[in-house]
DNA sequence: AGATTGACCGTGT
DNA sequence: GACACGGCCAATC
């Protein structure tokens, strides 16, 4: 079975593809969602996330919304969150992630 | 089983 | 660019 296969539980699919996300790389919530079998389940992505809450095992921090701004994260402040993506080597433009470069590409 | 919630997205004004 | 509205989905009362 495979990361997008459906009869994976969505949740499933999302940890994985989530944690899986490369360094220096940022991913949308609705590719996320996407990659999982769902592309319109983006929401349920980011519930997901805050269910678990676990960043040891889920990079969360590398999960963006779709115009690259960084929604939710609660550990610390966003501003946390964007210097640790610097140090990755994403690209940043202002306060938000710029997609066309640092966009995760499978 | 029904209603509410939430780390979202797209479109229109 | 900012704000409002509706839609869509899964988890949680």
């Amino acid at each position: 079975m495979s990361l997008n296969d459906p009869m994976l539980a969505f949740t499933d699919n999302v940890y994985k593809l989530v944690s899986s996300i490369p360094r220096g790389k940022v991913a949308t919530y609705q590719q996320i969602a996407t990659l999982a079998g769902n592309p319109k389940a983006a929401r349920a992505v980011g519930m997901c996330m805050s269910k678990n809450t676990n960043p040891k095992g889920i990079p969360c921090h590398r999960v963006v919304s779709s115009t690259g701004l960084l929604t939710g994260y609660a550990f610390g402040g966003i501003v946390k969150k964007k210097e640790k993506l610097l140090q990755e080597g994403v690209y940043f433009v202002h306060n938000r992630v710029d997609l066309s470069r640092s966009l995760w590409q499978k």
